[in-house]
DNA sequence: GCTTGACCTTCCAGCCACTGGAATCTCCAT
DNA sequence: ATGGAGATTCCAGTGGCTGGAAGGTCAAGC
C-alpha cells in the first residue's frame, strides 16, 4: 500500500504518517522507487495511533501504549495506569474549561451587547475575573 | 517600575511580559539604562492580558479586547461577540473532552488492571474506541 | 515516445504561546 | 573593588503537526 491508501484507510493525513514515521513510531518498508510500502500491521498501528491520539494520549503515551500493544507480555496493570493518569489530566481540563466557562458566560450574561459603550465583560478582566 | 516588580504584581512571568512586549501588546517607556520602566498603565494592561489569558482567549483575540478597552467608544456588542464566541468554542473543547472521558473511563473500567496481558484498553484502541 | 497530471519523495519553515539558557550589562551593598 | 541580584538580548526548543517548494516516479492517453 502506498502512503495516500494507508492516509485513507487510517483517517490520517499523508503528512502525518510521514512524520510518525520520523519519529519512530511506525517503520514501513521501502519499494526499489523509495515510495514507502505500507504492510497490513503498519495501517493498524496507525489505527491504534490515530484512535489513541484522539482520546488525547500525547504522542509519548502513544508510543508507550503502542510497546505494551506489541508487548504480549505485558501486565494489564501497566496500561491501565497510563489510562487512568490521562482520564485524571482529562478531568482537570474539563474542570478548568467549566471555571472558564461560568466565569465567562456570568460577564456574557452581564454584558447588553449593543453599541453603547458601557461594558461589564471588559470592567471584569479589568478588576477581576472571580465571579461573585 | 522594573520588570521583577510588575510580573510579582501581575503575576505574569518576565519572560512573558517581554514576550508581550515583543508582539506589541505593551510598549513600556524605557530608563537610561536600557531597562524597561512600567507605568501603571502598562500594569493594568498586563493583568487585563492576564485574566483574558486564564479565561482562555487567544492572543490574538487579547490583543482586540485590549484595543475594545482602551477604546472609549467601543460599542459592547463588538466585546460581547468576541466573547460569545470564545464561550462557543470553549464548549465545543469540554464536549469533546466529555467524550474522550466517557470513551476512556468506559475502557478503563472493564480492564482488570492486573498482571495478566489481556487487556481492554489496548484491543478497545486497536479495534475501535466506541463505547457500546 | 512524449506529455500530462497525479502521486511520491525530501527538506525547510511556520504555527501558538511561551520557556530555558547563554552571554553580557547594570545596580547596589559591602 | 567585589559580589550577587537583576536587567538586557538573542537563539533554540517545546508538541504535533501543517504548508509549501523542488524534484523524482508512475500510469494513461495521443
Amino acid at each position: 500500500m502506498n502512503i495516500s491508501q494507508v492516509a485513507q484507510a487510517s483517517g490520517l493525513p499523508a503528512k502525518t504518517i510521514r512524520y510518525y514515521e520520523e519519529i519512530g513510531l511506525i517503520r514501513p518498508m521501502r519499494g526499489e522507487n523509495g515510495y514507502r510500502a505500507f504492510r497490513d500491521s503498519d495501517l493498524h498501528k496507525l489505527a491504534f495511533l490515530g484512535r489513541a491520539r484522539s482520546l488525547g494520549f500525547s504522542i509519548e503515551e502513544c508510543r508507550a501504549l503502542l510497546a505494551l500493544y506489541e508487548d504480549r507480555d505485558r501486565a494489564s496493570g501497566d496500561v491501565k495506569a497510563l489510562a487512568v493518569g490521562h482520564l485524571a489530566r482529562i478531568r482537570v481540563k474539563i474542570a478548568e474549561l467549566h471555571a472558564m466557562e461560568a466565569t465567562l458566560a456570568e460577564l456574557i450574561d452581564a454584558c447588553s451587547g449593543d453599541a453603547r459603550p458601557d461594558c461589564p465583560i471588559l470592567s471584569g478582566l479589568a478588576a477581576s475575573a472571580c465571579h461573585g
